[in-house]
DNA sequence: AACACATTCAACCGCATCGGC
DNA sequence: CGCCGATGCGGTTGAATGTGT
């Protein structure tokens, strides 16, 4: 017991790299270090830094990695002359700097397929986000506490209570659908570019077209499933999905609009943002939710 | 314009787990 | 088998930003 507890510490100690000093949410702080094979060895106290990311750390990660590729973290802040740990740089590059990353905000499929993983795993960011391509766990817990979770602190209930689960099978799940299937349903008006608010480009990467496997797997057939079987119609227990046999992997374009329109300076990336930025605000979700703890 | 309060999200932390030796 | 450094995960924090008064 007592070893253990010594050993997590000196792990803590050498992983750090650092006695603290100040804050923890200083950006300039300075620390002792550590890496006591480093101190002994080069007899001199070395700095870790901590705080916001600079471009230049940021392009010397970005070139290291593009060149070394990724692992062994506490090399690449070594030999990229970086004053950070290496879990540091880890979650900087899989956060921020991987060049797969989708940015923008949750569209109505993720935020979809969020609440439908959720109620499969609970909080398995990590595990969630393997099915949400180009998103990273830290967002999307950053979503569910931030939009989901606050809702459910606006209905005065916990989010492991069954009035949770049910609000959210029974009213948000379904809601999202008909949003995505009334988006999908308009796309004559939706795909003229040159009438329309164009979506902000550097948030939305381009895509190619082709029809969306995602789509053919929740349709409105399913919306209302009971909270117990719900889980079960579209997702195997591995979160694969069953229509598309128990191996198989989302391909690439997963999240493509139905028709093939683009997300890149679009009506329809606009269109997307309004929709996802209003779903939460929705006067009659209220309303769905009061009804179904009245009756 | 100035301030207070609310929200978002990048980055941190501690702990758990993995894998090489 | 146990040790130990590296990596991964989920929870938390707080600076930056947005919104209301």
């Amino acid at each position: 017991m007592i070893y253990t507890l010594i050993r997590q510490l000196i792990q803590i100690i050498s992983c750090r790299g650092y006695r603290i000093q100040g804050s923890c949410m200083d950006a300039h702080v300075s620390h002792f270090g550590p890496a006591m094979s480093d101190a002994s060895e080069e007899g001199e106290l070395l700095e870790v830094k901590k705080g916001p990311w600079t471009v230049e750390e940021d392009a010397r990660l970005m070139n290291y990695v593009s060149v070394n590729g990724e692992g062994r973290w506490n090399s690449v802040a070594r030999f990229a002359g970086l004053k950070r740990t290496g879990k540091s740089c880890r979650l900087r590059w899989l956060n921020y700097l991987r060049p797969d990353l989708r940015r923008g905000n949750i569209t109505l499929q993720e935020q979809l397929l969020i609440l439908e993983l959720y109620s499969r795993w609970g909080n398995r960011w990590s595990k969630i986000a393997q099915h949400l391509p180009g998103r990273t766990d830290n967002e999307i817990k950053n979503y569910w506490r931030t939009r989901v979770q606050k809702q459910a602190r606006q209905m005065k209930c916990d989010v492991n209570s069954k009035r949770f689960r049910d609000t959210m099978h029974n009213v948000w799940m379904p809601r999202l659908r008909e949003r995505i299937e009334s988006l999908s349903a308009q796309p004559g008006d939706a795909t003229d570019p040159v009438s329309k608010p164009s979506g902000n480009p550097a948030v939305y990467r381009p895509v190619q077209s082709g029809s969306s496997v995602f789509y053919s797997s929740f349709s409105s057939e399913n919306s209302m499933a009971s909270s117990d079987s719900y889980a079960d119609n579209s997702l195997a227990s591995d979160g694969s999905c069953i229509t598309e046999g128990p191996n198989y992997q989302w391909p690439e374009n997963w999240l493509d609009l139905p028709g093939g329109q683009e997300y890149e300076s679009s009506y329809w990336a606009d269109e997307m943002d309004r929709m996802v930025e209003n779903l939460w605000n929705d006067e009659s979700i209220w309303a769905l939710q009061k009804q179904l703890f009245d009756d």
